[in-house]
DNA sequence: CGGGGAGCAAGA
DNA sequence: CTTGCTCCCCGC
């Protein structure tokens, strides 16, 4: 008889063991009775026979883990603090050992403009690379190619990019050239297709597969390639356990499975910038002259807007209007000159509270009085804001010809919805989009000749060691959808327009500058942990989140940022509580977080969401 | 993780 | 003394 160490998929239960009379090999999909119920279990060691009753595996599957997939769930366990099955439960278990190498015929030839192609060249050369290329420079066709180039070697390719980003179109570009080699995963497949899918995927007959974070756990065989478009978006990060970072882990398994990474954005994130080799392209291929106009305001339409939208939809040109999440905005901000509280110790927005007539800082808890009109301009300070739905009933009673379509997620809860609507604007039976960032994200709109950018401000404030960088980046890219077949104006409502003008043209001057702000902060040098409280009774709450500090204080070697009350303070009748951590040294992070995890708080490794 | 049982407070 | 709910323990 054989006794086996099993752990729970996708549970956060601890190993148990169970008994075999065959022999089983490490890494078997198996299922077993826990308490009279099946669950799906992974076998993962050989054990002797325990002092306890032990009850048998019931299924075996012959199916085993990849050693990449497995060492990469470790890793996950390790960095992200999850249990293995947690780690585990991530991959599609059903992988094979089948090594499927066909002679691969190509479809249609992609051709490479110079600027493609010397990227494509640089790609090659480099294990990891940062693509850094503006919208309409040809990123995909770049990919395409590498795609094409991994296939003539018999390699597979990943293919991440945001959700959002996935569109029937992208699917029909990469179908026409790929043909059935090419597979599009999605969370909305349904069931038959998502099983035809992954037939397709373990028999060795797909060997591109496109989609959002979670593809990256699909049984690929000779995996050469994972590219992740967008490589700046926060969709990459998971927001329940375990919290990994679709984008740091393809550069793990990149480097774990000898693969080629490559990440591209219009945008970069700071930390990709200084990590990557970058490989850039400067100018987009039809470069047309795109005048900015900079308003003074905090998130309304002005007189000057009107008019500038009346002139274009005149031309038949559309237009374009953004205006920033309607989140809870509890923080402080003078319309008038854009001034904003900030923490002396961690230089981000602080949050407003109202009812403690107080701002705080939710990194460190540092607090000062809600300042009774503006320090720098002596203005009174409010924080009233407008939505995407005034805005276009705004429009909608001022401009009664127009076709106006509200672009949010109240609005495009579907991907259907989505494609209607971006359809709907392609034909030019829509004259304004009114959106939020999701009008940001690598959707093609040809004929918009004004944009317009509200609201920047309200990202600049906010309480978030990132908030330059999410303020450029969507700036960028909001005015990138403008002018991308003829000239194009783009109007932008700021307090603080030298911050964006300065930086026209010159995205890496701004990563360079915030590199520097950030040395010995924040990321890349920095690294920050996350820990997580939530219980119904306030008090204990507290008083828990206060003994696991003191805990961590005893350890030493890493800093506590701070620790107390969420910016969001109560969830489904939670209160919520946290603990930021840093260290330039991520071992200790993960040691000490380690050491102190009872498993009763939430650990978000490198977070992006400080909410 | 997730179910069951212990243990304590309200309930007709 | 039943009913309700939280907490904690434990599974193999």
């Amino acid at each position: 008889m054989h006794f086996y160490e099993v752990c729970l998929l996708g549970k956060r239960a601890p190993f148990f063991t169970f008994h075999s009379e065959k022999k089983i090999e490490p890494f078997t999909y198996v299922t077993v009775s826990i308490r009279g119920r099946m669950t799906n279990a992974v076998v993962v060691a050989e054990v002797e026979k325990p002092a306890f009753q032990t009850h048998p595996i019931g299924e075996i599957h012959p199916l085993v883990y990849l050693p990449y997939q497995i060492e990469t769930a470790r890793f996950i366990k390790e960095y992200y603090a999850c249990t293995f099955g947690e780690a585990l439960g991530l991959f599609d278990p059903f992988s094979s050992v089948k090594p499927a190498i066909e002679t691969y015929i190509g479809g249609s030839k992609i051709t490479l403009s110079d600027p493609q192609a010397k990227a494509f060249e640089q790609l090659i050369q480099h294990d990891s690379a940062l693509l850094f290329a503006p919208t309409g420079s040809g990123k995909t066709e770049i990919y395409m190619q590498l795609f094409d180039a991994m296939l003539q070697n018999g390699k597979s390719s990943v293919f991440l990019m945001p959700e959002i980003s996935l569109t029937p179109q992208m699917e029909k570009r990469l179908k026409i050239h790929f043909g059935d080699s090419v597979a599009i995963w999605h969370s909305k497949l349904t069931k038959k297709r998502r099983t035809e899918t992954l037939e397709a995927i373990r028999s060795g007959k797909v060997r591109i597969v496109a989609g959002p974070r979670s593809a990256l756990f699909l049984p690929l065989h000779a995996i050469g390639l994972i590219v992740v478009d967008e490589e700046h978006d926060d969709s990459y990060k998971a927001h329940n356990r375990p919290r990994y970072h679709a984008r740091d882990l393809a550069l793990y398994m990149g480097k774990r499975l000898g693969a080629k990474v490559v990440l591209g954005s219009a945008t970069p994130s700071v930390v990709t910038y200084a990590r990557q080799p970058v490989v850039r392209i400067e100018k987009p291929f039809v470069e047309t002259k795109k005048r900015f106009l900079f308003e003074q305001g905090g998130c309304r339409l002005t007189p000057t807007m009107i008019d500038a939208i009346e002139r274009h939809t005149k031309d038949g040109g559309q237009a374009l209007v953004f205006l920033p999440t309607r989140a809870n905005f509890k923080y402080l901000y003078c319309e008038n000159c854009g001034y904003t509280v900030e923490c002396p110790f961690c230089s981000v927005g602080m949050s407003l509270h109202r009812h403690r007539k107080v701002v705080q800082c939710h990194y460190c808890g540092y607090a000062e009085k809600i300042p009774s009109s503006c320090p720098k301009c002596g203005s009174v300070i409010q924080s009233d804001r407008i939505g995407t739905a005034e805005v276009a009933e705004q429009l909608s009673e001022r401009f009664p010809n127009l076709v106006i379509q509200q672009f949010d997620k109240d609005t495009i809860t579907t991907a259907n919805r989505l494609q209607k609507a971006l359809d709907r604007f392609a034909k030019g039976e829509t004259d304004i989009l009114v959106g939020t960032q999701m009008l940001a994200k690598g959707h093609d709109y040809a004929d918009i000749t004004l944009a317009i950018v509200l609201g920047l401000d309200y990202i600049l404030a906010l309480p978030d060691y990132r908030a330059r960088e999410r303020a450029q980046s969507l700036f960028v890219q909001i005015s990138g959808r403008a002018g991308r077949a003829r000239e194009a104006t783009v109007i932008v409502q700021t307090n603080q327009p030298e911050f964006f003008s300065e930086y026209i043209g010159k995205y890496d001057k701004f990563l360079k500058e915030e590199l520097a702000f950030r040395e010995g902060l924040y990321p890349p040098t920095m690294h920050l942990c996350r820990l997580l409280f939530a219980d119904k009774n306030e008090t204990r709450g507290r008083e828990e989140v206060e003994r696991v500090k003191r805990e961590i204080e005893r350890f030493g070697k890493i800093e506590i940022v701070g620790a107390g009350k969420a910016p969001i303070e109560k969830i489904a009748g939670k209160f919520r509580f946290s603990i930021l951590l840093r260290s330039a040294n991520r071992r200790d992070l993960m040691r000490v977080v380690k050491a102190v995890d009872d498993g009763r708080f939430e650990v978000d490794m490198d977070p992006v969401d400080f909410a």
